[in-house]
DNA sequence: GGAATAGTGTCTCTAAGACAATATGGA
DNA sequence: TCCATATTGTCTTAGAGACACTATTCC
């Protein structure tokens, strides 16, 4: 009997200024009802390779098409999962507006309830990686929606590290990665104060799922 | 039919100052008689995981127990092998000492032949990553032998990235990150000039083998 | 004008590179 | 002694954080 291969996504996004990650409820055993991540088993007719079986599965379970997908590593053994010796490919995922639905349910990280299989050491190392690539990377840029601010950025990077930044520094460190470009003309206006430049993810910078293969 | 689940390694080495991997002859279809990968199936029994059977690969074939392994990733799809839609978890190994022996042989990885499925593009990217961590870490010790000196590092770490670096930079670099300690009393001689202090990797440094499922 | 937040300028500090100066064992 | 390389010290430069200052809008 060879081993089960399945794959997992871990779907995250900025909820009420908290890193939170989507979930689904079981449909099948084990752990039918249980909350889990969302994956499922590679279709060989119609994925093209464990990332287009994950891009299926964020389509077909949590109906978003993110900007930013990629694969974390994987997990196996033979104790993760009750039906014997098994190994899943797990991905991350990014978005701005994850959407909430009878069966998917997000969480924050910090307040995730027990899951099934190994799915809370998961998400922690996913969780983890996701903080480390923040202090060096614009990844956080795909957390965002289209149009944002300088500021706002820097609260979702404060939020994802829990930690205060400078937010001279980040301002220069934005400028200096090159991921953003300004919408021209474009000003956000919140309250009584002085309006914002808008910005966008550059060109360059988005829809890394046609990047297929390039890590990082 | 479920996917064909494989696990490769590319045990990486400094053969007379070249980054090097270690290919085996292959003894079976597809591709019989052509140097590639060494890799295999999961054992089910007797495989902890997929870090575990990459273990046993090495020690199988190429009769080395490194003292760095990690994961590098995936490689999957219908055309990387002629038998059907496959799944490889790639792992990447260093080592001081490769075994030469009939059935394997060490290339540096500038001169590779044409290899069977996708092994060139996978060797490709894992010296990518080795070359992209040597820049920021202690990685390439892991490539020394039990003892030696700041120099012959040095040395490793220009072979790695194929530039020149700042000797007393370097200095200042590995004495901050903490990888290495003194062996006291201990100087290697060289030709006529002023002999070298030895060192060896400190005991945390050492082993990620133990450090089961940590990324980095 | 005042409040509140956006954005800039400047100072300091740290780390890295360049490179000069010193150290040491073998020939 | 000299040669060759190891090791240290110093100067300069680039980047990051701290923080004060200016800008702009709404009230």
């Amino acid at each position: 009997m060879p081993p089960i291969l399945t794959i997992d996504v871990a779907l995250l996004a900025l909820v009420d200024g908290q890193l939170s990650v989507a979930l689904i409820k079981r449909d099948k055993a084990p752990s039918e009802g249980l909350y889990a991540l969302p994956g499922g088993y590679v279709h060989e007719d119609e994925d093209e390779d464990v990332k287009g079986a994950a891009e299926r599965v964020l389509k077909e379970k949590l109906a978003v098409k993110p900007p930013y997908l990629e694969e974390f590593g994987t997990f196996s053994g033979k104790l993760r999962d009750p039906r014997g010796w098994s190994l899943t490919v797990v991905h991350y995922a990014l978005t701005a507006d994850p959407v909430d639905s009878p069966l998917v349910k997000v969480f924050p990280v910090g307040k995730l309830p027990g899951l099934p299989f190994d799915h809370n050491e998961i998400i922690a190392r996913v969780v983890e990686r996701v903080r480390s690539k923040t202090t060096y990377s614009s990844l956080p840029v795909h957390l965002m929606p289209k149009k944002f601010t300088i500021p706002e950025l820097h609260a979702a990077y404060e939020a994802i590290l829990g930690e205060r930044m400078n937010l001279a520094s980040f301002r220069r460190k934005v400028d200096g990665m090159g991921a953003l470009e300004e919408v021209p003309g474009e000003m956000r206006v919140s309250g009584r104060s002085r309006p914002a430049q808008v910005y966008r993810v550059a060109l360059r910078y988005r829809s890394k799922l046609s990047l297929r293969g390039r890590g990082l």
